[in-house]
DNA sequence: AAAATAAACGAACGATCGTGCTATTGTCAA
DNA sequence: TTGACAATAGCACGATCGTTCGTTTATTTT
């Protein structure tokens, strides 16, 4: 079993770009096959319908972004230490991902959000996993005592990822090439908050 | 001059709602045509290209999001009670606007922002337009003194942009009823910082 | 009411879409 | 080297895409 898996992965690599730049719905099968140099039913055969392979390219994406971003930080300290190298490493991704296009998780986490089907799901899961990710990784600063105990380690991932989206569209849609400095600030403002001593996000002690 | 601006607009409420699911790729003729009776040649005489019916409904989209969400708390006070009110205006808008899908802007923010052309350059101009009306307000709240005087306004906006992205990934595609939850702590965990009274975004008082 | 203009239709075009078939080629184990 | 089987090509299909054109029907103006 080789031949097969090495041309699938060939195609899954392309169909990464063209998603890239064109979007899930640009993922169009025979633009793909004229890219890899395969015919349109040889291509078709390797997934067996469109939705396959819109998944399998989503997976791919996942894959690339977890080697690319996530596991190169795992060697570092729990804490502040891998929490910090995660951004930037996600900065930098965002802004120069290994495709030619932006972010293709980013990208289809709004064009599908209200398409229900195995895409979504694929697509949710992953959001859900990199949101996990971001949660633990702050919950261990707090175990370490970089941030301070009473930090809500879900808003804090939903902060992170704001931050993410809103550079993309700064550096990507509006080219601002001071877009990253932004990104920066954001993300040490939040760094700041929360390793902040007492609650300093409620205006009093009560809320509500 | 009245039948065809009439049919105009009831074609482009209904690209709207087809763009807000579907995404703006999937605003297609014939579909359209469908939609609202019309013949597709009968349609497309009203726009003589489907790139001037994108641009046309990207146009229409910022004038609901305007009425909608800007004009109304232009009443309000300058300062922070519009912005607070222009803030829950927005989070409102993101769960649901009057469209059966998600903010069509946001989405072809993200569609759109390695595809140069006219769409692109609209929706960045909108994003432009949005911003600066954040920034604006942020601007007027400092006046007004609700603000610290050292508030970056413009990096105010880009973390209230990042606010509205995750929200509608939150709210949309991961469909957990407790985002809007996020959004307002996020929000209001912002707005605090855009009241200290000094400086706490950065560590200490030097900002290297 | 008649003439002038605007609006919508119907049919067709070339292209591309995703997806079935059958046949041919290539690869790998015996 | 041959036989088994995986991998790819070729071709065709119905559907839909954006677009053009000539015609017909509504609307407006005179």
């Amino acid at each position: 079993m080789s031949k097969g898996v090495r041309t699938r992965a060939a195609i899954l690599d392309e169909a990464l770009s063209l998603m890239s730049t064109d979007g899930l719905s640009g993922l169009t099968i025979g633009l793909l096959a004229e890219r890899t140099g395969l015919s349109k039913s040889g291509l078709f055969a390797h997934f067996g319908s469109k939705e396959q392979l819109q998944v399998a390219a989503l997976q791919e994406a996942q894959a690339s972004f977890t080697a690319h971003v996530i596991r190169p930080v795992l060697d570092l300290p729990r804490g502040l230490p891998r929490l910090e190298a995660f951004a930037e490493g996600w900065w930098a991704w965002n802004r120069s991902p290994p495709f030619p296009g932006g972010c293709p998780i980013q990208a289809a986490s709004l064009e599908l959000d209200d398409r229900p089907g195995p895409l979504r799901d694929e697509i949710a899961a992953a959001q859900r996993r990199l949101r996990a990710f971001i949660q633990q990784g702050a919950g261990m600063a707090v175990a370490a005592g970089h941030f301070r105990p009473d930090l809500d380690c879900t808003l804090f991932a939903f902060q992170m990822v704001g931050i993410a989206f809103a550079q993309t569209m700064t550096c990507r849609l509006l080219g601002e090439p001071e877009g990253l400095d932004f990104v920066r600030r954001a993300w040490r403002a939040q760094v700041t908050d929360a390793q902040g001593t007492h609650n300093q996000t409620g205006e009093t002690s009560h809320e509500h």
